[in-house]
DNA sequence: CCGATATAGTTTGAATCGGAAACAATCCCG
DNA sequence: CGGGATTGTTTCCGATTCAAACTATATCGG
């Protein structure tokens, strides 16, 4: 007798059809709010019958609201539905110096927000955090906090929420989410900052048509989130898209990494202020975007620094082009708001190697960094239940 | 009114449901043949009694047949069913000096085999496909031929067929697909040879639960196929995969691309023969094999050869790890057939920058190297009817 | 004011499909 | 030769979508 298989194929039913067209609806009403139920059913291609018995469901599951009537030049009036904004998800993003804990409702409408800084070790930061959540859920009461999604700039095992690789965050080996789901109760969902960037970009940019595209975030150092045929790549344990680790030359600087010559020693905000201070005297405590300001008003050596920046970034992304062929190439950074230093540089680094029958990726600047992180977490904990 | 959007979600229906099913039981019997219905239900998880529908409409369609009876220690005696080998694929793999033209039925079995020529124009290449392939139709009466795969070294417009960039083939622009498809009124899918290698993986090596795996063959250049969350990565334009061209030093040697100093420069069958070439004299017509073969006579330039190719093999393969984190690297080539000299250095390459919490993919030699682009292309045909 | 027309949303009946359980067929073994 | 086990089929039910009829409600023209 055959071993009943574990792994095996998901077999479908009736139930499976009306999961996947209620997940489309959904996603309709949150793309295209107000809506009626009669333009759902002309966009998606159900019977209007259909569509009233899902909306139906999802009214009662508390996910849609009926809103005003609408007014057309004949004809019964419709009534706009939109999504519930009783239904918050609490959304996390952790960076090295601070941490922003916001509320936002499933349209990915920031309600509250409040920032507090990141301490080096882990176990205080974990406590800080769920003091900073624990204020944010007594300020929404009666409404359903459906979870807690956390971007972050490390890498962790997938289900498990153990930190294993978050150089620039100098945090070792931790469990971030049981300590977290312990005290609210509520799902905590982990995301690369990379990666949360991907999901931003898919969810709230109108980006769903794009199915293969890149976001390379720079910072202290270099990350990149990858999404193919529609869907994040996250590799087998959750390390796919560290090409900022890629040495570019052997013999260059050490990483934190711990090898040599990696990408983002070339071409992350650090490597520009390097260039900078290896360049003549600086004043202490410069930051990446003093750098840009110098640059802005004159000093040839900043615009040296920015540009020498700028065209590694270009050299490493020609991985990326060449491994991926992706449609856009989304830049996440400091580096945006002096984008027209770093776009063209880059640009030309790019262009130089495309191939023939090859065709160069849009380039694409993401402004409002801040959100792009923050939103992404948003995805994180919307998508178990909106994506098809 | 809102416009119709012609790019809408799929919404399901019942007979949705009949097409997953029926995929997914499809492929159960092509993977576990001879196998009986009560079996069949017992993997898949459906009833027997939906099993008994499926199967009855499957053999009505001629994908299924039913086999002898099987024994048990009890009961009633099942009936093996498998599928019918009356339903055959034309399979070709082009290749820079020779084309292989072969029929096999869905079950990746083949039943006959030509080789012919590679001209270095393609549409004398393209006439002498015709014909070997009209000898193969002429070949198989009775048979229902489901359509032609064809792998080969380049890329081409999906869709459109027109190849776009065969470096290594020589080939300008051209249109492949057309005069095949006017000659034999059959379906022609294309697909670069990385990516036949990597269906060819999926299909026919157990690697189903295998979701994130990279094939890098290594002949004149470089090639890459990616597999990400169990899809073939195609790209924008079909150019993903084009790792070979990855500059590792700008300064290097001139690259066919057009570019200097390519992964592939580094590290093809051609630079190994370089490397041997430039280390002192040489025999003309030197091939790749025999390189290989004067490593294991003790020719210790040879050795030195083929390890500087080994050395840089894995170097650029941390692209891929780095980006990837694929759970294998599998190795298709000739140099397989020395995988005692190349497995331990590209290993010892790959396992140096594996970073803290990543976990180095298995690497894996493909044996058969003949085989697997040609099965690929079965099951690049195969695909439209089998896959979930 | 009233009917024609148009649009939104609901109701109803048919068709498809998988699930569950009963049923029929077949085999082994004592 | 009957009991138990296993395979495969039949039958009925519930879930779902679809198509079309139906209801509700608006505008417009006479």
């Amino acid at each position: 007798m055959p071993d009943h298989d574990p792994t095996r194929a998901q077999t479908a039913s009736s139930e499976v059809v009306r999961d996947i067209n209620r997940r489309i609806v959904l996603n309709l009403v949150r793309k295209r709010h107000p809506i009626s139920r009669a333009d759902l059913a002309r966009l998606s291609g159900l019977q209007r019958s259909t569509i009233s018995l899902i909306i139906e469901q999802l009214i009662e599951e508390n996910w849609v609201i009926e809103g005003p009537t609408g007014r057309l030049p004949r004809g019964r009036r419709p009534t706009f539905l939109r999504l519930n904004d009783e239904r918050v998800i609490i959304g996390v993003d952790i960076r090295p110096t601070q941490t922003t804990v916001a509320l936002a409702d499933a349209n990915g409408k920031f309600t509250s927000q409040e920032v507090i800084p990141t301490p080096g070790d882990p176990k205080t930061a974990t406590d800080g955090l769920i003091e900073a959540i624990q204020r944010i859920i007594a300020g929404c009461r009666r409404k359903k906090i459906e979870g807690i999604g956390i971007s972050l700039p490390g890498r962790f095992n997938q289900g498990a929420g153990r930190l294993v690789f978050a150089p620039n965050l100098n945090w070792r080996e931790f469990d971030l989410a049981t300590p977290i789901v312990k005290a609210t109760g509520l799902e905590v969902e982990l995301e690369n900052a990379a990666n949360a960037c991907v999901l931003a970009a898919m969810w709230f940019d109108r980006m769903e048509e794009c199915r293969n595209f890149v976001v390379v975030t720079v910072s202290e150092g270099i990350g990149t989130g990858i999404l193919a045929n529609g869907q994040l790549v996250r590799g087998l344990t959750g390390m796919a898209g560290e090409f900022g680790h890629v040495p570019l030359d052997h013999d260059g600087p050490e990483c934190g990494c711990g090898s040599r010559g990696c990408w983002e020693v070339y071409a992350s905000n650090r490597a520009a202020l390097r260039y900078y201070f290896e360049s003549g005297p600086a004043g202490d405590n410069l930051s990446f975007v003093d750098l840009l300001s110098r640059a802005d008003h004159g000093d040839a050596r900043a615009v040296k620094a920015v540009e020498t920046m700028a065209h590694y970034l270009g050299r490493g992304m020609r991985m990326i082009v060449a491994g991926l062929a992706p449609e856009r190439i989304i830049v996440v950074g400091d580096l945006t708001r002096a984008w027209h230093r770093f776009g063209p540089v880059i640009e030309a680094e790019v262009q130089d190697q495309v191939l023939p029958g090859g065709c160069a990726p849009r380039l694409v600047p993401a402004h409002e960094d801040g959100m792009a992180r923050l939103r992404g977490t948003i995805a994180l904990v919307l998508q178990k239940h909106f994506s098809v």
